[in-house]
DNA sequence: CGAACGGTTGATTTGTATCAAGAATCGTGG
DNA sequence: CCACGATTCTTGATACAAATCAACCGTTCG
């Protein structure tokens, strides 16, 4: 089970053929309320490792990961840093009613984003009640998010951090929990050492130390560093530290 | 500078007397909006360390804490705890759109609720765009909060996550950023060193060790264990590990 | 080719957890 | 009002997981 994530035609700006439009914020809108946000979009890439959006920035668009991976962050004045968010595609960029970013926001991979000028999305957002709806929805989710990674960053091992990780960026990008146990899952993990490390609130040598842990006990095998493959996925999710499944299988 | 919670009158079931009517969810709403949420709310107290829902719960009603302080947190099997939201006046308790809790909330101290029947409120959400508004609000600046926490867990040393923590509720309870510096600032610090613990990712001894360190440094005094004055409020900022003033001070 | 980057591995240090004992405080009932 | 048991908090000794410091390897790329 393997998947690749499609790259976006440059030339097709239609959102019939998007691929986030069954999650994006604009996942509920009609196709009359589709056709307004058309004509208000643009889409922009960035390359690996480019910066979005700076912390303390103005802001003066919003808008929609449309392909590959970016990273929320934040820096402390001496250099240490936490990832707060990893932005799949799908998620959202910006805040509606803030001006000035309050995190950096750099590309991991190469990003397209699907964007709106801010002011503009703002009107949209109170004009049209099923963008509303999907966006606090979607606020909400992230908040439960935020709040499991809140019990890893506090709580868990080196250990059952990284094996949560890995449980998670499988699921999301493979749909794993639509798989039954024992099929072997593999992805491409988008993030450096250095990057789980700031996820994960480790250093990058105890990431790689726990990874390579992982590997001598056949949890997961490794291709080319970044390439993990899940020997064990029950395992893996053991590791987590997590009740039984993880609710992820049942 | 000091300030108690004031006590709900339990004779007051009047919006117009309501102490959270200008931050709560339905802040955003109109004479006739209220008129409609009036008869559907109900207040009902807990007692300190009662809970108030228990994670995996059906979840019958949402509210807003009138008074007091509650607390959201996770349980691991093996019993490690991880606080994930202090919820003091104004705060939503509850998810619309979703029937079980994933987190447990329990009263840390006494606490009034004003509450709604889930189903109910859910349909007003829809019929009142204000309330949705509101909502959306409160929600991304849980999100920005528990995002701040995540640097918090994954970056602070000891010192640092007990000294933010001050500040925070010195902040929460004072509104110290209008007060100058150098003013005397004293709350009551309304958990025990386990929930600071909880809240902290530490241990209790931890917890103790850091503050009657701070208490030892002059930067603190302690009234009673849980009484804090402060006796020099820019020296707990800096404390923290954050930026200069951290944006409260200027 | 050599520099830059990402990753691995080893030796050592250190901050915090853990284990343990006791002191202070609170609550309750006699 | 005092005595008690139960919490809550403090303090000390020790253990340990992860950070830090350091060296080196493999790729990639200009």
């Amino acid at each position: 089970m393997k998947m690749t994530t499609p790259a976006l035609n440059p030339a097709s700006t239609n959102c019939d053929d998007c691929p986030i439009k069954h999650r994006a914020v604009c996942a509920y809108c009609e196709k009359s309320e589709m056709l307004i946000l058309e004509t208000m979009k643009s889409y922009k890439t960035y390359s690996a490792g480019d910066s979005i959006i700076f912390a303390g920035d103005n802001m003066q668009f919003v808008g929609s990961v449309v392909t590959g991976v970016a990273r929320l962050s934040q820096t402390m004045e001496d250099g240490r840093r936490q990832m707060v968010g990893l932005l799949l595609p799908s998620d959202f960029i910006g805040r509606p009613g803030r001006s000035h970013s309050a995190f950096d926001v750099e590309a991991t991979t190469d990003v397209t984003l699907c964007r709106f000028e801010r002011k503009p999305f703002e009107k949209m957002l109170s004009d049209i009640p099923h963008l509303r709806e999907r966006m606090l929805e979607m606020a909400l989710d992230e908040l439960d998010a935020a709040r499991e990674w809140m019990l890893l960053l506090g709580r868990k091992t080196a250990r059952e951090k990284i094996a949560s990780l890995l449980a998670i960026i499988a699921r999301r990008q493979n749909a794993v929990h639509t798989t039954e146990l024992g099929i072997d899952v593999s992805f491409d993990l988008s993030l450096t050492r250095e990057a789980m490390s700031e996820y994960l609130g480790l250093t990058l040598e105890t990431v790689s130390r726990q990874i390579n842990a992982l590997k001598k006990e056949n949890v997961i095998k490794l291709e080319k560093k970044r390439h993990i493959i899940v020997n064990d996925f029950a395992r893996l999710l053991m590791e987590t530290g997590d009740d039984a499944d993880g609710g992820y299988l049942s």
